[in-house]
RNA sequence: GGGCGGUUAGCUCAGUUGGUAGAGCACCGCCUUCACACGGCGGGGGUCGCUGGUUCGAGUCCAGUAUCGCCCACCA
């Protein structure tokens, strides 16, 4: 019903009003009986809900809704679902503090348990011990709550969302698709499992992918060491930044082509302090001016070492724990006293003690000489990786790599060149992806093991669950054919004690969003490949990625036609807003300081892929715009009372010019958006809608007025225009400003 | 070492077939006249990183270079 119109209008107050009409009338609600080609599908990502809400967020969601409303606008049925990612670590570690917990696969789940404290834990309190499914509930109801703080951010800043479309990383929809796309892999041949050398965080105890890696620069310093040939002819000397491994040493390796190192190729050498015979080796990776130009070789250093071990086929000496301690039990041949000084150490102690005991034994050669190096760390770990050999299952992504490339040229980058960031990091792996995680709250992998009648675990024949029964967790659920009272015993069964890594969940999002294959569902066919994949550029590598390996082993296709990738909040001092203390702004306030279409224009404002500073400034601009508007349109809207444009009475050219330029400008921003160029968009209408109030309207006010009623015809002319014009503007602004269109 | 992006007014940025440099903020000045003081109008301010080339003409195209940032590789 027409409201009465106001003196003075007003934004306060918009956001609430119109987010009750938008959910009452169903305004966003995905229309299922849409055939394929009139739906526009959105791989929207699910934000980390144990995270802290930021203006980034406001900032990239905003530019996925401009898309969602102009293709709205242009007749699609707009499948815009919402995610919630509760699944990993950061909500993991919440959970533990919050109630006091930690999960322990191997515990059954108990219905009945209830956690004891809620926020309010003491200090001397132990952590209780619980099964992964209570773990994983107590994951669920924590989360609830930041999901709701998170949907009332997005309804306050307008996103268009269907709020019927929704799922979290954790439900059951989506372990039952990451479990389903898990063993049709397995089946495939797609995923396997392997005993390897792995990067390991000795924190968390877990391995570690690829793609969670970064680079820290740590103090260290290079230990010159001597080690002793067997044929009696002196001493080589090597340069290591790490001689606590000394005893992990399995041999020595220079270039082929280093005439220094040549005559030794073929010979022994023994290790100082431990007294292990190890050969010297030539390998091509092995750099002549490093150091002194040979390396001692130690299983395992670092990922180069691995490389080495397996290329030279050396023997393995392992003396790192899976808690970054050194072993008790010396490799076999290492001289057991020095070894023994070592024993339960950290790396760091290790060292020291080591560098004591050459120094002593005068193996050491000079002082070490300090250096600052980059060190491989878990990006959400404190102290270094290390590499363990443990068994973990992988996704074949190596062999599969210019197919991966191939796919990505079938989408649509915005910009273009994120291409090739995609390429490059795709052309620079350099092993399969590990999707094994040693945790608790994410996904388990739907698989027991055989106990033999020695109660050895049979890892070459694991029993996999029916596709039927998922999802399942293995540490509650029975394998066909035994009984629960078999569990752990000898000729039994024991389950896959690990969980999914949260990427290997997350790069299934269009099957989860979709509801693929799910009974009496027909929306994945009518969603997918999907239209868009909206992201941040520095997750093309984890999530843009893995969706693309996810669909690629199960559709090969790529999963959406086109990729836009939204660039980087900076605070004023360009540094990452949110990674830095204390210059997070709550995006709330933002809203309620300048108004939701306000922080929309701020955020539509940046060029797509742009880093871009974060700017109160913009939003007061986008505040003075609505403003503008509101005036604008009473000014029309009171001169014509409001009825509609009657084309054919714009009879002077200088009408029929505004409408001439305001058709030009429909199809340029068109162009713009079907281009995914939204802040062009804008910025053409920004600059269109004010020359119409400055000039346009200052020059025809007198005319549509027609106070002395001499020229009806001019009049009427005038105010077609006019009318045709503001609605016009109306609708171009509507993506970026819906609360102030939908007033007007 | 490889790849990518930026470099335009004090600040944040736009500038799409090459055709006499733009916006907002900030600064200064004027205006409460019937859409707009949560405002309007006007003003000062730039050798478009540098060098060379193509062209009648280059912020725009080409080559080179400097510099900042991001990603990757290296990690003895």
């Amino acid at each position: 019903m027409p409201k009465q119109m106001p003196d003075k209008p007003t934004l306060d107050g918009l956001e609430a009003s119109w987010d009750a009409v938008w959910e009452e009338k169903g305004t966003y609600r995905f229309d299922a009986t849409a055939t394929r080609d009139n739906v526009y599908s959105i791989d929207t990502p699910p934000p980390t809900v144990s995270g802290s809400l930021h203006v980034g967020h406001m900032f990239s969601y905003t530019h996925t809704d401009t898309i969602a409303r102009f293709q709205r606008m242009t007749g699609k049925a707009v499948f815009y679902p919402m995610g919630w990612d509760d699944n990993g670590l950061p909500t993991e570690r919440r959970v533990q503090n919050y109630y006091s917990v930690a999960g322990d696969a191997s515990m059954p789940y108990d219905p009945a348990w209830k956690p004891k404290f809620r926020g309010d834990v003491p200090k001397d309190a132990q952590r209780e011990m619980i099964s992964r499914r209570n773990f994983i509930e107590l994951c669920q109801e924590l989360t609830v709550e930041d999901e709701k703080a998170f949907e009332h951010l997005w309804r306050t800043l307008g996103l268009s969302v269907d709020w019927s479309q929704t799922y979290a990383t954790i439900d059951d929809r989506s372990q039952r698709v990451s479990q389903k796309a898990f063993l049709h892999m397995v089946a495939a041949g797609k995923a396997y499992q392997l005993e390897a050398p792995t990067l390991w965080d000795i924190d968390f105890q877990t391995a570690v992918a690829q793609a969670e890696l970064e680079d820290r620069e740590l103090p260290g310093a290079y230990h010159r060491i001597a080690f002793h040939r067997t044929d009696g002819q002196g001493d080589v000397f090597i340069e290591t930044t790490r001689p606590e491994l000394l005893p992990a040493c399995v041999a020595l390796v220079a270039h082929p082509d280093d005439e220094r190192y040549k005559p030794l190729f073929g010979t022994t050498v023994r290790t100082p302090l431990f007294n292990v015979e190890v050969p010297v080796k030539a390998h091509p990776l092995a750099q002549p001016d490093k150091g002194s130009g040979i390396a001692m070789i130690c299983t395992f250093g670092d990922t180069t070492d691995v490389i080495w071990w397996r290329e030279l086929q050396l023997p393995t000496r392992a003396i790192i724990g899976r808690n970054g301690r050194i072993v008790a039990d010396a490799p076999e041949g290492v001289a057991p006293q020095p070894y023994a000084r070592l024993v339960g150490k950290t790396s760091k102690q290790a060292q020291t003690e080591t560098v004591i005991m050459l120094t002593e034994s005068g193996e050491l050669i000079g002082e070490p000489k300090k250096i600052t190096h980059p060190v491989k760390h878990f990006e959400k770990g404190d102290r270094p990786l290390e590499i363990v050999t443990s068994r973990q299952w992988y996704v074949r992504t190596i062999e599969n790599k210019e197919r991966l490339i191939e796919l990505g040229r079938t989408v649509t980058w915005h910009p273009d060149y994120m291409r090739l960031r995609f390429e490059n990091w795709v052309d620079g792996l350099n092993g399969d992806w590990g999707i094994s995680r040693q945790r608790f709250f994410g996904v388990s992998f739907p698989v027991w093991y055989p106990l033999n009648a020695d109660g050895e675990t049979d890892y070459n024949n694991p029993i996999y669950a029916d596709e039927a029964s998922l999802p399942i967790d293995p540490a509650s659920a029975t394998p066909p054919g035994f009984t629960e009272a078999q569990r752990g015993v000898p000729g039994g069964f024991v389950a896959d004690p690990d969980v999914m890594d949260t990427w290997a969940t997350s790069s299934v999002t269009p099957q989860i969003a979709g509801r693929w294959t799910e009974e009496g569902s027909d929306l994945f066919d009518r969603i997918f490949p999907m239209d868009l994949r909206p992201q941040g550029h520095d997750i093309i590598r984890t999530w843009l990625f893995t969706t693309m390996v996810k669909s690629h082993a199960e559709f090969n296709v790529a999963p959406w036609k086109n990729a836009s990738l939204s660039g980087w909040i900076l605070d004023p001092d360009r540094k990452k807003m949110g990674k830095s203390k204390g210059n997070a702004v709550t995006p709330i306030d933002n809203l309620q300081e300048f108004g939701s279409d306000a922080v929309r224009y701020w955020a539509a404002s940046a060029r797509p892929g742009v880093d871009t500073a974060f700017d109160t400034g913009q939003m007061k601009i986008g505040r003075k715009l609505a403003i503008k508007l509101m005036n604008a349109s009473k000014f029309v809207l009171g001169i014509t009372g409001g009825a509609p444009a009657d084309l054919a009475a714009v009879t002077h050219p200088v009408d029929q010019a505004i409408l001439f330029r305001a058709s030009a400008l429909i199809s340029e921003t068109t162009a713009a958006f079907n281009d995914y160029d939204y802040a062009r968009a804008l910025e053409r209408t920004e600059t269109f809608f004010w020359n119409f109030c400055d000039d346009y309207v200052e020059l025809v006010k007198n005319r549509a007025y027609d106070n002395e009623g001499i020229d009806p015809v001019g009049s009427a002319s005038a105010r077609s225009a006019l009318a045709q014009v503001l609605s016009t503007l109306q609708r171009l602004l509507a993506p970026f400003m819906p609360f102030v269109t939908d007033e007007v």
